[in-house]
Order: structure tokens, then sequence, then C-alpha cells
RNA sequence: GGGCGAGUGGCGGAACUGGUAUACGCGAUGGACUUAAAAUCCAUUGGUGUUUAUCCACCUUGUGGGUUCGAGUCCCACCUCGCCUACCA
């Protein structure tokens, strides 16, 4: 072939692509009567870079489907659009002090452009671009909805944060604990943050799953991060300290004025403290006989020497205290329901409480209180009050707040008076207070026998609730301020030592076995999963064993492995050795359930749980990894979120008719120093008028995160110029779901999962017709480096589409990108490698050249197979994307063709039809020179005609002991017997065969015969 | 540590439900064309051995076992690499 036999690919690449463009030839409309097929890609992110060479490769595998799908007559949408607030843009406006808006227009033009010239039958018409205002409307819009919905609320989140740049950082933005931009090592600030409550969807996010059709990959490791276990809530009761040694648990209740009534909430108290084994003494006093003289006191004394507790309702608080000041006994804990305050004036009660010797009351206010004194007898004391006590003002409380400041106040609201007539008030937040219990998550409650301690959180209330009670507690203090200053690389780093402390002086009851074990606080345990306490099982769990290890705890086996003696199984000495067993087995050291199995619906897991339920101590529970999606962005290059804080008003919504709220044009991108959003320092957007009340109200300065628009984009194609809605029902009701959606595996669990879950809250607001977004999702492997790493500007690695455009052109490329490998998987780039594309097209060229002068019919019978068989391979592989095997039967065909004797046009223009949607410029220029008056690509996609596919004579093979021996053309319906024949005549399998014992003979049709022999 | 996936020539890779391993492409070698080079075309190209008339034999899909008439493909163990994830009880 000489130079003038290739062809330019500059002059036909740019002639259609101008030419389609300006024909419209992919723009889609919305037409009922025909199968709709909605083609996506991800959108990019428009960075400075411009495209990278693995753009085209997913771009250009859909584009192949689209077009082929289109030839198969089917209404295709496919769109593109770019996804373009962000960071990286915003960090680069910062660098050249430049706007960001400005900055992402220059680079969606360059992007265009790139795109455009790689010959993509996207329809352009309808692009949406996520930082235009009219398609971030619908954002806001969107989130309103949500909002309304009470699928967002506010919290105080610790946040990513580099102390060295003093700016928020996104979770990738963090890179092996250090920020992404100066390295420093990233510590956790706490701001208050907007949350999704994507949690609420996580059980459904799991089972939709079923109803669509995604790499079986993605599935998994969408489950995966959701992490759904299931398990058992278990509590473990703390042994109340100072009782342990000498002292009898010994509780004393004291009534208020009410006397008569005071079974109203005392009993139940009374009940479960002697369930526990304490002695409780209620005074049964007449109501005329208030407790307030001394010589009740004195009396009540003498009756109950040993006295560790006392609870106090309403009036009764006052007595409780002069009984402590006046007989001068140490207590363990006061705790006060209710508290009067005793100077009171009470007369407006009298006709309340006509039986009350108000005379006696009346001296309360008379007692004088020696603050000091009572404080040296008491080690703790709690109050509880609520904010609807019709008896006690706030002013009562203060009165204790200002006598005991140490005493911890705790507020019940809408508790009243905590003594309503219409039942029992049971206060559990008090039971806890006098027998504290520790709530532990597990999923194995069948090893609750060999739990030989218990590890809380750092950050675990009951460490603070517990302070009175722990001996250490200066040492457990240090230890918890240690461990939230540590950074989440420390703390999550694996290969250091895990670290503990003792709660000294507290101890745990194992609710099965009643044994005695201590607790500890590690931060080996996490605050945000489960209960953030564990009961520790060292002798079945990894962590725990390590821990016992380090510590010299106990290692209890309850477990012992079941062993199977099977060859497809490991080895069970292999199992038993090991000195942590977590699998299931068979329970040991567990008291009566010695012997039942640990799974099982009769197993121990299902019974143990069972028995604890009866008992109150322990609930099924169901646990996800999935926390709530953090949706604020202390940036500027995002959508604002539309929110107003109004001083009276609190947080109001933006008014729809005031959507889009815009993001302002300002002079600085730089965070601010405290962490918030740049847009808190422009004064005159901030302050806007409360919308509800029209009074002062601020501006939210937080803006959404990249996720947002992602979420939705796909919606907007399907009706992009819409002003009054974000997509008509019409539309969506035609077009969605998505029908084949392709993306890079590091979308499929945030973008893939945001995604899924905005759309089921649409979909829960009647807002979009399905349930899910994507019927199907695949995915596509990166494009590697010539040198096999990532390509990076950093290694200087990278490979630009556009010196391939420009020196090979797109049909080569993207035949190249498809001929590479297999579409899943990261392939290496080969500069090299596209000189064999590039052959084949112009072999294609060369072949259509000389089509021109042929006439219309005959050709080979041998070419016209293969042709058919080529259509049937090339037609299949890309129903199911192993492009680089489709592409390799072109080649075989093409190769076939040149050497041919004899071809017709006919034959070529099939050939044309099924290249096409790979190369669609050549195709386009080679079809019309043929003669032919309309595009290539309004043609239909070719049959294959199933006769010609199978093979009237095949190559029969001869093995012996399953090893090729001989071949023979043979008719394709060959019988045993003809074969048998044929062997009694060939000389060299008999020859093979002569001196052995012929065992048996396997025939299989079509295919081979296989000789055994001895 | 967990999850998923992959190991096939000098290289990228192919092989449908177990049935001819190495398709297709790159590279390499030799030849044709050319003053020459490029381009193009033709031939060869997994390894070892033997023979050189190119016939033949044996070996070969990370390693070691197993199932089977037959294993790149299925099972078990191990090794290596990649991606995602990470103390989730």
């Amino acid at each position: 072939m000489s130079e003038a036999e290739k062809y330019d690919h500059h002059l036909i690449e740019k002639k259609w692509q101008d030419k389609w463009s300006q024909d419209g030839l992919y723009v889609t409309k919305d037409d009922p009567k025909k199968d709709k097929f909605y083609c996506l890609i991800e959108f990019p992110y428009p960075s400075a870079e411009g495209l990278h060479v693995g753009h085209p490769r997913s771009y250009t595998a859909l584009d192949i489907v689209a077009r082929k799908k289109r030839m198969e007559g089917n209404n295709v949408l496919f769109p593109i659009g770019f996804d373009a607030f962000g960071l990286p843009t915003e960090n680069y406006a910062i660098k050249v002090k430049k706007n960001p808006a400005d900055i992402t227009k220059d680079n969606i033009e360059r992007f265009r452009t790139q795109l455009k010239s790689l010959g993509l039958s996207f329809d352009w018409s309808r692009e949406v671009v996520t930082t235009d205002t009219e398609y971030y409307k619908w954002t806001q819009w969107i989130f309103l909805q949500l909002y309304k919905k009470g699928l967002v609320y506010q919290s105080e989140m610790p946040i990513n944060w580099c102390p060295s740049c003093k700016i928020g950082l996104a979770n990738e933005e963090v890179v092996n604990g250090k920020c992404e931009r100066c390295g420093t090592e990233v510590t956790k600030k706490n701001l208050k943050q907007w949350m999704f409550k994507i949690t609420q969807y996580a059980q459904r996010l799991i089972d939709d799953l079923d109803t669509v059709d995604y790499l079986e990959k993605i599935k998994s490791q969408q489950i995966n991060w959701i992490g759904r276990s299931e398990g058992a809530e278990v509590s473990f009761k703390i042994k109340y300290p100072r009782l342990a040694g000498n002292k009898t648990k010994h509780c004393l209740i004291v009534h208020g004025v009410s006397g008569h009534r005071r079974e109203n909430w005392f009993p139940w108290l009374k009940n479960v403290l002697q369930e526990e084994g304490w002695q409780v003494g209620v005074p049964d006093l007449p109501a005329t006989d208030h407790p307030v003289v001394n010589d009740w006191t004195k009396a009540l004394m003498d009756s109950f020497s040993d006295v560790s507790t006392i609870v106090c309702h309403s009036l009764g608080a006052p007595a409780a205290l002069n009984l402590i000041q006046e007989t001068n006994r140490e207590i363990d804990q006061l705790i006060m329901v209710a508290p009067v305050n005793p100077l009171q004036d009470w007369k407006h009660l009298n006709k309340e409480f006509p039986h009350a010797d108000w005379d006696a009351i009346k001296k309360f206010a008379d007692l004088k209180f020696d603050w000091k004194k009572i404080k040296q007898n008491v080690r703790k004391v709690v109050v509880y009050y609520s904010d609807d006590d019709p008896y006690i003002s706030p002013e009562s409380i203060d009165f204790y707040k200002k006598h005991i400041p140490e005493a911890s106040f705790k507020l019940l609201p809408g508790k009243g008076h905590f003594n309503e007539r219409k039942g029992i008030i049971k206060l559990p937040e008090l039971l806890d207070d006098l027998i504290p219990s520790v709530k532990i998550f597990t999923t194995r409650p069948d090893t609750i026998f060999g739990a030989t301690y218990l590890v809380l959180a750092p950050e675990h209330e009951l460490v603070e609730k517990l302070k009175p009670e722990i001996n250490n507690f200066e040492e457990v203090e240090k230890y918890i301020k240690a461990s939230q200053n540590k950074s989440d690389l420390e703390r999550t780093d694996l290969a250091k030592d895990k670290t503990g402390v003792e709660l000294k002086g507290v101890k745990a009851i194992n609710p099965a076995s009643g044994e005695e074990i201590p607790v500890w606080v590690a931060d080996y345990v996490l605050t945000g999963y489960g209960t953030g306490a564990i009961m520790a099982v060292p002798a079945h769990d990894e962590r725990d064993f390590e821990f016992a290890t380090k510590y010299k705890l106990p290692v209890i086996k309850v477990i012992e492995p079941i062993i199977v003696h099977s060859e497809n199984q490991p080895h069970p000495e292999i199992v038993a050795n090991k000195s942590v067993f977590a699998g299931e087995g068979n329970l040991i050291n567990s008291g009566k359930y010695n012997g039942l199995t640990s799974f099982g619906k009769l197993g121990a897991k299902v019974k143990i749980i069972e028995d604890l339920k009866k008992l109150g101590l322990a609930d099924s529970s169901v646990q996800y990894k999935l926390r709530d999606w953090i949706f604020s962005r202390q940036h500027y290059w995002g959508e604002p979120i539309p929110l107003v804080h109004c001083e009276k008003c609190g947080i109001v919504s933006v008014l729809e008719k005031d959507l889009p709220v815009e993001l302002p044009k300002v002079k600085n991108y730089e965070p601010t120093e405290t962490g918030e959003s740049p847009l808190a320092g422009i004064k005159d957007w901030v302050n806007v008028k409360c919308p509800k009340c029209g009074g002062k109200a601020k501006r939210e300065t937080d803006t959404m995160p990249n996720w947002a628009g992602s979420s939705w984009y796909f919606l907007r194609y399907t009706d992009p110029h819409n002003d009054k809605e974000f997509a008509s029902q019409q539309a969506l009701k035609y077009w969605t779901p998505v029908d084949l959606y392709n993306g890079g595996m590091e979308h499929t669990t945030l973008h893939l999962l945001y995604s899924r879950f905005w759309h089921k809250a649409l979909y829960d607001l009647k807002l979009v017709p399905t349930s899910e977004p994507y019927q199907k999702r695949i995915s596509h492997g990166m494009v590697l480096a010539e040198d096999g790493k990532k390509m990076s500007k950093s290694l200087g690695n990278v490979i630009n589409p556009d010196d391939v455009v420009k020196e090979y052109g797109a049909d080569t490329l993207r035949m190249y990108e498809m001929f590479m490998g297999p579409f899943a998987e990261a392939i290496p780039w080969d500069t090299k490698g596209i000189v064999g594309v590039r052959r084949f097209l112009d072999k294609v060229y060369l072949l259509g050249l000389r089509a021109k002068g042929l006439g219309v019919k005959g050709v080979d019978e041998k070419i016209k197979s293969l042709l058919h068989k080529t259509i049937k391979k090339v037609t299949e592989d890309i129903n199911e994307f192993r492009f680089n095997t489709a592409v390799s039967a072109l080649m075989i065909l093409v190769n076939e063709m040149q050497g041919a004797r004899k071809i017709d046009k006919i034959t070529f223009e099939k050939l044309l039809l099924i290249l096409s949607p790979f190369a669609p410029h050549l195709t386009e220029e080679l079809w019309l020179q043929l003669g032919n008056n309309k595009s290539i690509h309004l043609e239909s996609w070719p049959k294959f005609d199933p006769r010609l596919v199978k093979d009237q004579k095949i190559e029969f093979v001869i093995q012996i002991n399953g090893k090729l021996k001989d071949k023979c053309l043979m008719p394709a319906d060959v019988t045993e017997e003809d074969v048998l024949q044929y062997l009694e005549q060939s000389s060299k399998i008999q020859e093979l065969i002569a001196d052995k014992q012929v065992v048996k003979k396997i025939f299989v049709p079509g295919k081979l015969l296989n000789i055994v022999v001895k």
C-alpha cells in the first residue's frame, strides 16, 4: 500500500463531524412509538488538565452500544454534561486568583472541543452543567423537598480539619490521614453540619439491589459499604461498687406531702430494687405526720441504720436533707426527684392537700441547712426535674443549683411532677443511677459466657456517669483526652498496639453467667457503631484476644470447632490450633447451654437471646456501618444550601419563588480561619429578611458537596430546558430508569449509593416514577500508563488523547481503546500498539476503494460464511461488552476479505455496517463513496443467517487419553460409526493403539472422539 | 485484617456451558520492493530435544495436590499482584 492509499483522517473526520452536527443526526426526540434506550456515562469533571486517555475508553464503549441500539431501531438517549462544582477548581482559583466560574467556563469549552473530536454520538442539545443557575436551582429545590420531608437535620460532627491550611476537608481529600494539599496530619474539629438521613434507607438500599442488574462485584461492594449485621443488644449491669464490701444495699425512699399517693411511683422502684437484693425502706407515715420533725427523723435513722442511698420526691427532698444533716451519717447517693424549695410559699396549695399538716410544713422555711456538712456526708447527688412541673418552679431548681452545684441536674421534659394520677411514672434513668448498666452490641451472643471484660469507647457517656465510682478517674480521663487528640490515622493504625485503661472499682455482671468482670475503656472500640460498648470475648475474637493478652485478662474458650473430616475442608487441626477461633461450633463452658451448636434455629445464638429477652436484658438488633451523609461543605464553589437562620423562627426554608440562591461573586475564595465557608464573610449576601416573619435573618453559608448535583443529573437530561419543573413527569415516565449506566469502580460506593438514596427519596415524594435510578450498571477498567502505573501529572506519564487523534485519527483511537483489553479491566497504554488498528483501518479503506468497481453479487462462500459469523460475533460481543474480541473478529474478516479472490459490494457494505459503531467517520466516508445517499448511521443493523453461521464441514479431533493425535475433515453431523470407520483405515491411529488395550471410546458429537487405552 | 478480582509467549491479550491452549494485535527475525530509509507485502515466531528435508517426540496456562476419559477452565492448600476497604464487635 502506498502513502496515497492511506486515508486522510484529518480531512474525513472533521468533515463528517461538522455534517452530523449540522444535520442534528444525534439529536434525540421523545417518541412514544419507539422503544427507548437510555444509555448513560458518568458526566466528567471539567478539570484544568483536560481530557485524559481514560475518558474515551468508556465513552467510546457506550457510544458503540448507543450507535448499535439506534441501528436496531431504538430511540436512544445518550447525553453529556459536566459536573463542575468542587474543590479542584476552587483550589486552582485560589492559586491563580481567578473566579472559579470563569475557570469552569474555559475548562468546559476545552472539554467540549476534545469530546467533539472523538466522534461520539452525544446529543449536545441536552447538555447539562451543574454550575448553571438553571440547573442548581433545581438541585436546591430538591434539597428543600427532602428537607421538608424530614430527611435533613443538623448535627455537631467532627470533620476532618487541616490545622495548617485551616480548612475542613472532605474524606476524599484526606490521603493516608494527611491533607492532600500540604501533607499535614489531619485532625478533627467539631462543626455543625447538615446531614442527610441516608441510614433510614439502609435496608431498602440493600433489598432493592435484587431488582436491578448490576455487576456482582458492584452489588457486593454496596452491600459491604452499608454493612448490615444482625445481632443483639445485651445489658450488663454495673455492680454498685460501694456496696461490694461490708455495706448492705439499703435504700430509703422518702415521699413528699402527698404521702397518700406515694404508691403512684414508689412501688415499681421498690419492687425492682428488691429483686436486685436491696433492702428498701419506705416510711409509711400518715401525711399529717410529715417527717419534718426531728423526733421522727431520729426514729427513722434508728430503724434504717445502714442506709446507703436515699431517693426522695418533692417535699421529701428538704426532709431528706434535714435527715442527713441531723444524723450526720455518710450516704453514697442522694437522688432528688422534683425537689421542693423549702423557702417557697406553700399557702396556695392548702386546698389541694387538705389533709397535710401545713403547720409542720411551714417549718421548712425555718430550717437552717448546713450545706457544707450535708455535702461532706453525701458522695453523689442527682436531681431530676421537669419543665412542666406545676409545683416546682425553675427558681426551686436554681436554689439547689446554687447550694449543691456539684450535683448532676437532669431535665426530663414533659414529666410533670413525676406523680401523675393516671399511672405510675417509671424513671428508668433513675434506675440507671441506682443500678447502672452498659448496653453492648454483639453479633455473637452465643459466646457470652466467654465475655471476660467489657470495653467502652472513650466517648461513652457512662464513664462520666460513673465518675465517683472510678478510683483512678484521673488516669482514665487522661487516656480519654489522649485518644481524642489522636488523629484518625493513629487511632486506626492496626500495626500499633491496642491501648486501654481499666475503670478501677467498677465491675459489671455478666448476665448469663453472673460472673463479675472488669470494665475497660479503650479506643479500639468505636463510638459511632453499635452502642459504643462491647463485651470482649478474647477466646473468639482476634482484637479482644490481642488486648487481653497485653493486659493479662482471662481467656475462656466457649466454642469448640466442629471437626468434620472432609477433603474439601481446611484441615480441622489448623483451625483447632489457632489461639483464637472466630468460627461457629459447639458450646462448652457455658452452663446449661453446653453442647448446643452456636448457630441454627435451635442454636445458642437464638436460645441465649430468647432467655435474656425474658429477663429484659437483651433485644435483637440490626446495625449498619453506613453513617448519615454529611452534606455540608465549608467551601465556596458549591450550591448554596437554601436555608435561612432567623433570630425568631429558627431555621426557615428559602421560598421556592426565590430560588435559585445564587452564589455571589467574591474577591476571596480562601476559607476562613474558623472553618466557616468564605461565603460567611459577605455581609450583604448573608444578611437577609426571614421569609416567614420578615425579621432579621442570616443565610446558611455552607454549600453542598459535589455529590448533590451528580445525584440527579440523569433526570435533568430527560427534559433539560424545563423552567417549571426539574423535569416533566411525562419525560421522566418515558425515559427513566436509565437502561445502561457505566462508570468507574471508584464511584460504586459513594456516588452510586448517594444517587440511589436521593432517587428513592424522590420516589417516596412521588416526584419520579421508579424507585431505582439505574437498571443496569457496568464498570470500566482504568487506562494505566505505559509503565503499568496510574497516569498522573506528577509522574509525567499522562497520554493526551489530542495527540493520538492528531497523529492517527479518532477512529484509530476509538478502536485501539476498545482493542487493548477486556473493558472491565485495567490495561496499560501502549503507544506502539496503536499502529495495528490504524493498519487495519487502512486495509478497510483500500478494500473500499476496490469495492467501488465491484459487482453487486458474487462472493466466495467461505467469505460469505465468515461474514455472517462475524455479524453474529460482533452483535453478541457488543451486547456483552466484549469490545476487544469484537475488534479482533472484524480484523479476521478483513484479513480474509483482503486475500479473497471473489468479493462483492454487498458483502463489503455489511462489513461497513458492523464496523460503523467503532469507526463512524471512515465507514461514513466509504458508505457514501459507494454511492449510498443517506448516512450509514441511519441504516439498520445487519442480521446474520443462522444457516451460514453453521459450518458444513468441521475439523474432527481424534484424541488418545485426552491428547490430540489426529484431525480429519468431517461433515458437521458425523456419527460415531463414521468416525470409527475412518479410524480403522487410519494407519497412524492403528499404529498408536496397536499394542495397547482399548478401554473405552468417548464420542462428543461435532467435536471429538477420545480413545482411552491402557 | 476483611471483601472482590487476576496470574496464559518478549509484550497487550484470546479460548462459549470442562473438549484442538497461545486467536487478534504489537514486537522480533528473514525475504521482496527501494540508490537508501520509511511505508507496504510475504514467511517464521511458546519451550526443549532429536533430526535437518521442517517430519517427529516430549513439555508448557503462578506452585503443589485432587476430581475426570479429558482441566487454563471445577475442588483444596499455598505463593504473587491489583483494586476497594479498614479495629464495624
